[in-house]
DNA sequence: CTGAAAGCGCTTACAG
DNA sequence: CTGAAAGCGCTTACAG
């Protein structure tokens, strides 16, 4: 910049006036600094930038895979907000690690972004309180934060579950599979509690064979879902407790040799093309990252706000695996 | 840092010696500045960092669609490489729009990111000469980069889409449908050259009415899927451009009353699962980010290497679509 | 082992 | 309409 102001035969603000493209230039003037740029080649530094300004215009966000389809639209969603405001998106995988979700998130924050978007695998966020108190506007999805209060945006965990374990009763059965994700995962155990209210509300007991929490590669899934299936009283009907562990579950009904009934939480493309096709309880994550990426927005905008606890609906698709009567 | 360096009694390079962890420091003092540290919640400032080292430790990558789940392996495949040289990750769509491209493109310069991983949406990226004569090391993935010299690494597209083809003619097809992405796409054109390929070699004919390039939403390629099954002499297979168009033409041939064979570009979850599974021509979308990844660190470590194509190799997944006989 | 001075490349607050 | 001075929060190069 210095440079340019020395070709130019100007000062340093008016190089920054005309770079910024604030008022109060000559044309003749700003056309000659226009000409020193180009040809110098000049790029600003928006890090020496960011330093005087205090504001990075960057937004981070912490998701546990990048690769994960459920978080794509998520994370879509998140960018289109962020570049309304005219922000830029860093984001990272915190592969479902509670320190590798630490690292990250303090990464964010020592590079000053304006708002951090954390979808939590860990279950103590305190470490990010001095961060929150520096300013750094903060919003939890998915999962809620732990031991700090804070805003968080989720879905209707529980009454998705309970819904969609209702429709499955409705169908006829009284033995129903819960396979869920790992009990430390929020998620997983608000799902879990809508089942065993749908149960409850029907007056169906629960045997404790018929629910598992754990974690969700293929292999431990299909093992626990043959298990339930297998026996003299198999269940008649299995509720999947999120995408992965339903096109799990998918795989395995498809070599049984009868029909089973199946409802999954989480929609996911091409459901309506397998045969049945499988019913869901859908959570429309795009809007969970809007949402989240709006009250980031207002905090930064300066509006004054408790920490809040927003839930979004869930909707049950019905598409036939859900519709299924029990086995005879 | 100042106010840390005031309270612990000493000078601001102590203070950055402990806070960097570098040697030269008395475990009393290093006490002393960690307690100041911590009493004042004092937190590095890593822009100010950078504007004085030059590196970001981080990477820019600028892909079509966050949300598209073809992109998903590969934007955690460049993190993952990132990650393991300690930089992060920032990234955006260009929503497949040259302009979109060019500003974030640009924008992620003006931050002064090490290096940049474009998937190309323009073709002409020229604009991006200055940047990298001013040393942002640049990769293009997936396709290749118009009118400058860069590296580019890419699948066999060309390859992949004429084997795709000839097992379809194997088969004993000889109408055969192509419908793929705008023209305007590098891979699209490439995989129609495989198509065409694939049929001289077996002196099959090409009617022009078999081949569709353009938008790939799921109307205009239902339209011309369904245009292409229907008249006197309809195709009795199709080979679909992109996991985009294969989904609409599962959907449509869904409705058909007879079966047509397919092989799609790109594979996708749940391929297997659909009646008849879906025989497809996969490529690596993990390895495409990996070696674009680690082509960039190369060149962050001040490899001088000249401009290079590397091209992956495709993988052709029978799965039962692709195996269908011609409907009698 | 420790620290004072200079500087990274911008913007802010002022003065002319 | 224009510019000189000070400063954002660090690190570098040096001296003690």
């Amino acid at each position: 910049m210095k440079d340019v102001a020395a070709r130019a035969g100007v000062g340093l603000k008016t190089v920054s006036r005309v770079v910024n493209g604030e008022p109060g230039v000559t044309p003749d003037t700003e056309r000659r600094v226009q000409e020193a740029i180009e040809t110098l080649g000049f790029r600003r530094n928006d890090s020496a930038r960011v330093l005087r300004k205090g504001r990075t215009a960057t937004v981070g966000l912490v998701l546990e895979d990048l690769a994960d389809p459920f978080y794509g639209p998520l994370n879509r969603a998140v960018e289109e907000v962020a570049r309304a405001h005219g922000a830029l998106l860093i984001n990272g995988s915190s592969a479902e690690d509670p320190e590798r979700e630490r690292e990250l998130a303090l990464a964010l924050c020592a590079r000053r972004v304006d708002g951090l978007i954390v979808i939590p695998a860990g279950d103590d966020h305190r470490y990010l309180e001095p961060e929150i108190r520096a300013g750094v506007a903060t919003v939890f999805v998915d999962r809620p934060a732990g031991r700090i209060e804070a805003d968080v945006v989720l879905s209707d965990n529980f009454g998705g579950a309970r819904d969609g374990v209702a429709h499955l009763i409705a169908a006829g059965h009284r033995r129903i599979g819960f396979i869920g994700d790992h009990p430390r995962i929020h998620t997983a155990t608000e799902r879990l509690r809508g089942y065993r209210a749908a149960m409850a509300a029907s007056g169906l007991p629960v045997d404790e064979s018929w629910v598992t929490l754990g974690p969700t590669p293929p292999a431990p899934v299909a093992v626990a879902a043959r298990r339930m299936l297998s026996g003299p009283e198999p269940v008649t009907a299995l509720f999947a407790g999120n995408n992965r562990v339903t096109v799990t579950v998918v795989r395995v009904l498809a070599a049984e040799p009868r029909p089973v009934a199946l409802v999954g939480f989480d929609d996911f493309e091409l459901a309506d093309l397998l045969r049945p096709g499988v019913s869901v309880v859908a959570q429309d994550a795009a809007a969970l990252g809007r949402v989240a990426t709006d009250r980031l927005f207002q905090r930064l905008a300066g509006a004054d706000l408790p920490p809040a606890r927003i839930e979004l609906p869930t909707r049950l698709v019905p598409r036939g695996s859900g519709e299924l009567p029990p086995a005879a």
